[in-house]
DNA sequence: TTCCAGGTGCATA
DNA sequence: TATGCACATGGA
């Protein structure tokens, strides 16, 4: 990745394994929104705003070093797509989502984020998370930091729904009370399996959700999780219905490292091509 | 109107 | 351990 940092913003000078519309909309983050050809990003107490250009792509903020890693700028991931085209059944998804890059995002905001995409379209997953944004969220001037833990513990059961989070508001109580007696950093440093032993026990957090947790919140590439849309890409490409950890075996042992990034490719690329 | 959405919890066998 | 059902609610 060819970038160059200045003054309160990022110049990404290389398009070839970035495209902002595939990062954004892939599924993989439901804190952003669009404003014409621009997109603001909302992460945590932080902000961007990205302007994609004819040769580059613009991304302004006061937190460079933050946002550098949020969109993973140092990871080749031209390499990675390499590697994964060794495969045959991912080389429709890679070209459709060839600027795809996985995010690094804020630990709770992805609990949260999660916890509400269960059985839910990812419009109204977004419009809940803005919502708690803008209803308990620190006003930041030009817009909303998502609320601390602290904060998100003053929230009721009844004020998640009114936000249009449904039966999850009950999930969302519990899991936010979990998560505030637990050490989230020391968390950090458990291996991919003791975290999720970890997180299963959490309100709200079944398996496809733990995934998610580890690959967005984690960093955890050797997860793969298996929801409505990956799953139609299994039975596509292997002609027979397993069950869901049945399938999540079998593409891990396949994709080890890789299968989070496998996974982002083939759930963009299905989601959007339905038939 | 009906089915679906980045599924999970819980009861039952 | 595996299966089936209920769960809120807006989108398509």
């Amino acid at each position: 990745m060819i970038y160059t940092k200045e003054n309160n913003r990022i110049i990404v000078n290389d398009l070839s394994d970035f495209n902002i519309e595939h990062i954004l909309e892939c599924g993989q983050v439901f804190t952003y929104y669009k404003e014409n050809n621009e997109y603001v990003v909302l992460s945590a107490d932080k902000c961007a705003r990205i302007k994609p250009m004819q040769d580059c792509c613009i991304i302004e903020t006061e937190h460079v070093d933050y946002f550098v890693n949020y969109f993973d700028l140092n990871t080749d991931y031209g390499a990675i797509k390499a590697k994964l085209a060794q495969i045959d059944f991912m080389h429709e998804a890679i070209r459709f989502g060839s600027g795809i890059r996985i995010l690094k995002q804020d630990l709770i905001e992805t609990f949260v984020g999660f916890i509400i995409s269960a059985n839910n379209h990812i419009k109204r997953i977004k419009y809940t998370m803005k919502m708690i944004r803008e209803q308990f969220g620190q006003n930041m001037g030009t817009y909303q930091a998502f609320p601390s833990i602290e904060k998100l513990l003053t929230i009721t059961k009844e004020q998640f729904s009114e936000l249009g989070a449904g039966y999850r508001s009950a999930y969302l109580v519990s899991a936010i009370k979990s998560l505030s007696e637990i050490d989230l950093n020391a968390t950090k440093n458990l291996d991919t399996e003791q975290l999720k032993k970890l997180l299963l026990q959490i309100m709200g957090i079944g398996p496809k959700v733990a995934d998610c947790i580890l690959l967005f919140g984690y960093s955890r590439f050797n997860v793969f999780p298996i929801d409505t849309w990956t799953s139609k890409v299994y039975k596509d490409v292997f002609n027979n219905d397993n069950s869901r950890i049945k399938m999540r075996e079998e593409l891990v042992l396949m994709f080890n490292d890789l299968s989070g990034y496998a996974q982002q490719y083939l759930f963009y690329n299905k989601r959007n091509n339905k038939a």
